[in-house]
DNA sequence: GGTGTCATGTAAACAGTTACATGATTTT
DNA sequence: AAAATCATGTAACTGTTTACATGACACC
């Protein structure tokens, strides 16, 4: 469960709530979670078990009693072992493609409006994430290669996307010549 | 459920057996499911209830009695309504960058160590997909723009595993003289 | 006679989402 | 006074995976 590793390393460097940490979450661009309660308290409940993080009550008389959570010596040490885990390869889902797989039963205009429909989603992802990286102002006390790294993160979302737009692009443009090609026979 | 509307798909060219759809399904680069058997018959049980398929049983004698699955009119119809749903935008899950973002906390060699391997995930990937690629031979009856079509979802893959390789690579150049700037200081 | 593939199905678990429920505090 | 945000938690559901179970048939 590779959520519990990222509450790991975002009370790292502070300590948070709950609902602090589902807003980080819901915010980040690479922690692909949406950030529902379900998941964090859950989280939250396993690593505190675990005695990856303590948490403290702060003025316990009101209703939702507010607790703030700290990563401790063993956390620190179950984050550590964690970013040496053998790296995955990325995973991709693309349910445009299982459209696209079969759209040869859609006529040119319906088929158009499909590309033009996705380009469209593709660009406004673009937009919010780049809205995203404008807005990040958290986490503190950033060593140069800290800073770096987060930079080259943002970038790998970016270039994900961009190169999505590329390529529907060049769809259209390939697909232009085949109808070319289907009219002249 | 998307896996329900790529089973249409494969069937609208060719009757299968769940057996059959399985295999598809595992073998195919962008079909993102595993082609578990549990998706693979509760989705044909669904289609089967909805009226969107029909089955053939052959020589019932046998114990796990062989059912061919063919495509009714309505199933066509089914599909090629959703052909026309509006696009999603392109989703990913990247662990690395969960690891990526904290990995500060680990040493030059340890880290090294894990853009390597990642590194190497990425291009047993594009082999993996290469591979996939070259063993495809099955739907017939191609017109050139379905050709056309297979080619660009085959290309969108390796551009995205490319596109990664590419930023991987950069983000160790980049870290290079991150390095250096941090000792020269 | 053993191994591998063909073929269908189920059980249990895990991962993740939406929606519900409650109540305090802050902002408009 | 109403609306938004803060804050914690639960219930129900969907999607997906791993593993189990069974048996026929083909090949070595």
């Amino acid at each position: 469960m590779y959520i519990n590793f990222a509450i790991l390393g975002i009370l790292s460097s502070q300590s948070l709530t709950g609902y602090d940490l589902k807003k980080i979450i819901q915010e980040s661009p690479f922690m692909y979670w949406s950030g529902n309660n379900n998941q964090i308290y859950k989280a939250l409940g396993e690593l505190l078990e675990a005695d990856f993080v303590t948490n403290e009550e702060q003025h316990p008389g009101g209703s939702p009693a507010k607790k703030i959570y700290t990563i401790t010596e063993a956390g620190k040490a179950e984050l550590k072992r964690s970013l040496q885990f053998a790296p995955e390869p990325p995973e991709f889902k693309k349910t445009f493609l299982i459209q696209l797989a079969w759209s040869d039963q859609l006529n040119t205009n319906e088929f158009n409006a499909q590309l033009f429909g996705y380009e469209r989603e593709i660009k406004q992802q673009i937009l919010l994430q780049q809205e995203k990286r404008m807005r990040e102002t958290n986490c503190p006390n950033r060593s140069p290669r800290e800073i770096y790294i987060w930079e080259m993160i943002h970038e790998n979302i970016i270039s994900f996307y961009n190169n999505e737009l590329m390529w529907v692009k060049k769809l259209r443009q390939g697909l232009c010549f085949c109808n070319e090609k289907v009219r002249a026979e």
